[in-house]
DNA sequence: AGGCGCTTGTGAAGACGTGCACAAATCGCG
DNA sequence: CGCGATTTGTGCACGTCTTCACAAGCGCCT
């Protein structure tokens, strides 16, 4: 967690960009607002208002309003948002105006996937190099990239200045291939291996852990089924009518 | 969400489970607490501190501590935890004693990924169903699984009372998709497509988007070459040392 | 039995995130 | 030129989450 925060410079009177410094939560958002934007300018669209684009993220307009509102105010009140004009913004603050280099290691099963995956290409990001420490993978062509062998690391990684490392190997040899990464200057990664991975300050990991989303899925399925099955609560008062269409849970947004 | 539970009966001598009505932010990491006990039960471990499984878990202890009073008192003091108990208590919560069905629909480059991982099924899952609209893919042998037309969705979900729906299709297929799932009566769906589904009050979504997650990165990739760049805010501090093994574990765990 | 060290469980405080509600700003039109 | 319709940007209150700090409880050793 970053938490020296610079108590000084308030007002900063900055004429340049100036790091906004956004809320965690609003970067997460960010993203999502970017492809509802992409979608709207794809489909002709040149306005967009809070409400409409809130409806296309899946989020609240309010909200929306107050994550764009740390971007500066690039929206015309009474009109809405130049979609042009905020996708050009998004970008710029999430760092997406260079495309950056990605190098994945482990070419397996989820790594082929991956691998060929366009989706990449088109958000903003280049698959630069593959890896893999499988002699038997080594020199397989994949989407017009060779695999290499994961000595070469070191190598490629000056080559292609690679900013952002995939990890799609076991658990089992995560956390050294991690420490590779972080030895080369990796200062950005995103596993997939199901493991904490342990890296110096200074180093992002992010995780996505497919059996965790099922499990968290399993819980409120499991929560829902006990709700119909005995609706009654503890000894006396409350007693929550099974009507089964009385469901009071608002929007059914889980976490993040 | 509601969270008061019933005030009376402390010692509380139900024997039921007793829908303990977790905080999401708790529900979100347990899933992580209870691969983290797994690994330790693996190695030989009977207890555990509170200290040792958040270290295990990437987590701080209090936030574990406090995360795991929630559902009852399940450690002893000046002890730790009993593994094997709380891994039993979890599994319980997360509704794992009975090993969900997954359906699978899309089939394609990361389908096939997702269709071979065998760590669904060492998790509390089994893949019961591939479902693909392709005729070119209607009958291909995955795993010792055999992918059926989307159109057999009805009959195969009652067949196999399917609890979760998994969608790797094309975003342009994946609102199709989900009403038909929710039409069959799934109530829990994990979505890889990139884009925002609509779907009725009672059904739960969960998302996982690949390019997002590299946007995020990227976000914080781009701060920190500003930070570097210019350094003059505050009294700076913070020369990124080079060295190397000064790893701290503080993890930089971004978001959630 | 009693004391000591260790660990849990939790109250309290603060940080963070959310959503309402409304003033301020802008456009279009008569 | 002014007015009403529209939509942004934000102050404020509320809820959720995190973290600290410590009393209470437990086991072990003397
Ligand atoms: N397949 C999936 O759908 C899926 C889903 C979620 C998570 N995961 C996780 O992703 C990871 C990869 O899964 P998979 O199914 O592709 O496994 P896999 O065994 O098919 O592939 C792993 C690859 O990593 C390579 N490898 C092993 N050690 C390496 C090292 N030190 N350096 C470089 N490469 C190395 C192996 O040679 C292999 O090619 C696993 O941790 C798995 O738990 C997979
Ligand atoms: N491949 C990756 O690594 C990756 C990573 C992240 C996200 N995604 C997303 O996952 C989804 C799938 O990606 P992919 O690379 O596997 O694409 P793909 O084109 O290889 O596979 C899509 C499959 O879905 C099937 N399909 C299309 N319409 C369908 C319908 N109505 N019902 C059932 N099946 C249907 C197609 O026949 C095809 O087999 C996409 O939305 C993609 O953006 C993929």
């Amino acid at each position: 967690m970053s938490q020296h925060r610079h108590p000084g410079a308030p007002g900063s009177a900055g004429a340049v960009p100036a790091l906004p410094d956004l809320p965690e939560a609003t970067v997460a958002r960010l993203p999502e607002y970017l492809r509802a934007l992409h979608n709207l300018a794809d489909t002709g669209h040149e306005t967009v208002s809070s409400e409409g684009l809130a409806t296309a993220a899946g989020v609240n307009s309010a909200k929306l309003r107050k994550d764009l509102s740390h971007l500066g105010s690039y929206g015309t009140r009474g009109v809405g948002y130049d979609v042009a004009l905020l996708i050009e913004q998004i970008e710029s603050v999430l760092g997406l105006t260079q495309r950056r280099a990605v190098a994945l290691v482990g070419v397996g099963n989820l790594g082929h996937a991956l691998a060929g995956y366009d989706g990449f290409a088109s958000r903003g990001f280049r698959i630069a190099a593959l890896f893999d420490a499988d002699p038997g993978r080594v020199g397989e062509e994949i989407n017009g990239l060779v695999v290499r062998h994961v000595d070469e690391l070191p190598r490629v990684a000056a080559e292609e200045s690679i900013a952002i490392g995939v990890i799609a190997t076991p658990a089992s040899a995560a956390q050294r291939v991690a420490d590779q990464l972080v030895e080369v200057g990796v200062t950005s990664i995103l596993n997939f291996a199901p493991c904490v991975l342990s890296v110096p300050e200074g180093v992002d990991v992010r995780k996505v852990d497919l059996a965790i989303e099922l499990q968290i899925l399993s819980f409120h399925e499991h929560r829902k089924a006990s709700l119909t099955a005995l609706p009654a609560t503890g000894g006396s008062a409350l007693t929550a009518l099974p009507g089964g269409l009385a469901a009071t849970d608002s929007q059914e947004a889980i976490g993040t």
